[in-house]
RNA sequence: AGAGUAGGAGGGUUUGUCGCUGGCGGCAACGUCAGAGGAAAGUCCGGGCAACAAAGGGCGCCGCGCUUCCUAACAGAAAGUCGUCCGUGAGGGUGAACUAUCGCAGAAGAGAAUGACCGCCCGCCUUGUGCGGGUAAGGGUGAGAAGGUGGGGUAAGAGCCCACCAGUCCCCUGGUGACAGUGGGAGCUGUGCGAGUCGCGGGUUGUAAGAUCGAAUAUACCGACGCAUGUAGGGCUGCCCGUCCGAUGUCGGGGGGUAGAUUGCUUGAGGCUUAUGGUGACAUAAGUCCUAGAUUAAUGACAAACGCCCGUCCGCGGGUACAGAACUCGGCUUAUACGCCUACUCUCUUU
RNA sequence: GGUGAGAUGGGUGAGUGGCUGAAACCACCAGUUUGCUAAACUGACGUACGGGUUACCGUACCGGGGGUUCGAAUCCCCCUCUCACCG
């Protein structure tokens, strides 16, 4: 397999009012320190995962803070992605993520890539089926 | 040297790795150029621009209100005037059109504007806690009591008269003007707030305004086919005849218009330099420059070095603010580590 | 991004510049009633500082800070926070 790039452009980037919707309305969720996460399965579309990223104004009054945990965010999504990438190319899919910053403080660089990469690893297991009985209930608790 | 006042300009730089948004080039891979602020903030004012509304004028409503001046405009800026408060001072805060007419001023107080409680003076008699009248100088109340002080005058008093002082009005002088003056004249003189009057300005809503294109699904309307003796059903009628309309299906056309896309969207009352005019805000002329444009929303992450500031055991350790464009300009207000520049003030020391 | 409304005892919530520390309702506390409770009735009831032997008295406080006024919860300016509306 060739050499991939850590990229986050545009096209991979989750947008329009529906699509938000109905991901927030029935996609699945589990929660990590300090994120919250929502993802869902839908019919194959041109990449592979779409991912928006989000910081609360309830918790974070200024713009630069919103702004720099977004950026920090950005950072480890795009780093730590291809182990994603590679199971929904197999799989035929796409998967839409939702990640919000849930956090009372800005937590550094180092903390945020490694709970990134926790989050990741957490939806891969979950979509292999490895231990779906288990998620399941969780989803149906919350 | 220390403390301070006013104004002004800044508020990092370089390298490497991995990325983001836009422009240009390229079939593509990719290359290359550009990429937050003085407040981008609060949304407190005023414009541009857009849509809608609207004959013209008056009244009403809202905002502003010392003078001159600047500006596209403003509740902004500049230069001044007068009052008041703070500061030893340099300075700073705050206020201001007019008052003809009308209203209000709690409690306290006799009385808050046709003023008499005590007091003072006069008169009368029934001689006393009496009645009538005069009086705003004194007492007490209050934020405010019929301009203030002194003298004359008087029964006692009073701008009743005079001198000085404060204000108002008229004149003179100076100033474009607000206003000023050891100027001349007039006894003209309570305070605050509100209504009112005068002058100037204001249509409403905001780029989520608005414009263009436009899937999927449903569908107004039109046509063809199918069903049908033009059916079910409906209109005209009390009923029948007659006559008119005609659902449901399939295909095509088609308008409005949703998701979405494009546009509005960055060259503008623009910046910089010089000259001229002006005390100044600013204006005029010439030259020169093009400097973010996202839309679930770019301008970043990590590492290293250099600056700058504080501390120091001279090895080094710590700090490096407030804060992130959203149609766009002119202001105001608020936040801001840190030093820097100019002018000025006070205190101490030395000469 | 734009537009608007609000903040008053523990909670809800009135309040025309003047006897409003503040009405009213609920809660809390005490009492009456009851075998015990509930309901009902009666009374009391904010916080801080200072003074006083107790009873009590004085001053300040209406989100925060300035201003206008003789006097501000109320009028004006600035800040903080909360809520609503516009696709």
């Amino acid at each position: 397999m060739m050499e991939r790039r850590n990229t986050f452009g545009k096209e991979e980037h989750l947008c329009g009012k529906t699509a938000i919707d109905e991901l927030y309305n029935t996609g699945d969720r589990f929660f990590i320190y300090p994120f919250r996460i929502l993802y869902k399965r839908v019919p194959k579309e041109s990449v592979p995962v779409r991912c928006l990223i989000n910081a609360p104004k309830r918790k974070f009054k200024h713009a630069v803070d919103r702004n720099r945990l977004k950026r920090l965010m950005r950072e480890a999504y795009r780093k730590n992605k291809h182990a994603l990438f590679e199971m929904m190319e197999k799989e035929e899919a796409t998967m839409q993520v939702a990640i919000t910053y849930n956090g009372d403080t800005i937590e550094s660089q180092a903390f945020v890539e490694k709970r990134m990469r926790k989050v990741l690893e957490q939806i891969i297991q979950g979509k292999d089926g490895t231990n779906p009985g288990q998620r399941r209930q969780g989803a149906e608790r919350s």
